[in-house]
DNA sequence: TGTACATCAGTGAACGCGCGTTCACTGATGTAC
DNA sequence: TGTACATCAGTGAACGCGCGTTCACTGATGTAC
């Protein structure tokens, strides 16, 4: 294992650091929270001694947040790609979300570290970031309906939030089709008109 | 602290059993997750040695399907009495959110335990309880709507599980009041006329 | 009434484990003179 | 061109910790005769 890599070059000395933030993100898919991952599994990882990890991160903590910001990007990328150059707002809803789900759907670790970890008051880097892409949403929202427009944007989030968690955490539920789950939380969100009627 | 406890008189050993699932119980509120919970946590604070644990049950597992099983019981029956003789569907919607979201407010601990941690197909043994509570929704939620009843309730319970959960671990969101935030997501799943119109 | 025995509610001591973290060290590579 | 020195990218060995679990044991209480 550790025999395999070959130390850097002098002067790349921070390689390591993309590694071990490439070896933290790696087994977070394997692994059930946050506080599974040890230090010493992401040196083993890496292909180096446990010590090596604070040649780049002071603590846990440091290393954890830099996965955190690296995929906090990620997803925002994700949302916005879906979403950008779509003019109907409902059809800009239903993208994102599907884009959401499948994000939370692809990578159930990661997406355990970003929003199903308990965020206190010294650790929500990401704050910013978060409501960017809440953004989205809002103005998607607020050209849908006039009254209580935050509530709505933020039922529509928690809404996503509790289906892909639950879908993942509960699978023996008797889950009605994805697709469904999700159109039905837009419509209704957006009070678009019944389907039925 | 172990000297305190005296043990029990010869033919009620099983008191310990409760003992030891109340001190478990209360335990799970003082952490963040089921597997931050320690045998050897829950005996100190029981007031007793590690092993005796073992006399009443057979692993960690077991005794935590046991807490899992007390509060799931419990949580039914706040919703049960929140609801019950409530004729209005959305009334009595509202009356399950508010119970929901206030139960989950008051015992974090509990609630992470039972939906925040990963069910497994060996371990979900309260999944018909479960689908009881969630009978009281789907009916409430037919009475008010003719399309996507099964999805639309889904879509309520998720909602409810997300505004707690990212209410309670991601605190600096601007969330909009809880009430406001209950009330919106009861009206646009049940279809209800737009207060603003 | 006395005593051997069985049962019961636990405990003493230990196992091997992986963890986060620290301290002193190494050995290759570059640099100054 | 040679060599002393500084720097860099790591490692060796160890620390103390709490964990889940197991095995053999204890000491009080009841029961049979």
């Amino acid at each position: 294992m550790a025999s395999e890599r070959e130390r850097n070059p002098r002067g790349h000395g921070a390689r390591l650091r993309d590694e071990l933030v490439e070896a933290a993100d790696a087994l977070l898919e394997t692994v059930r929270g946050e506080e599974e991952l040890s230090m010493r599994a992401v040196a083993r990882q890496a292909g180096v001694a446990p010590q090596s990890v604070y040649l780049h991160f002071a603590d846990k903590r440091a290393l954890m947040t830099a996965v955190y910001a690296l995929r906090f990007r990620d997803l925002l990328e994700v949302l916005g790609d879906a979403t950008r150059g779509l003019a109907d707002p409902r059809e800009r809803l239903l993208a994102f979300a599907g884009a959401y789900a499948q994000y939370a759907e692809q990578h159930p670790g990661h997406y355990r570290v970003l929003f199903g970890t308990a965020g206190t008051t010294d650790w929500e880097p990401t704050q910013m970031v978060g409501l960017e892409a809440f953004t989205i949403l809002r103005d998607a929202v607020a050209e849908c309906r006039d009254d209580a427009v935050e509530s709505a944007t933020a039922c529509l989030w928690a809404g996503l939030h509790g289906i892909v968690t639950l879908r993942r955490d509960r699978p023996s539920f008797p889950w009605p089709p994805l697709d469904g789950l999700l159109s039905t939380l837009v419509a209704d969100h957006t009070r678009a008109p019944s389907a039925h009627a």
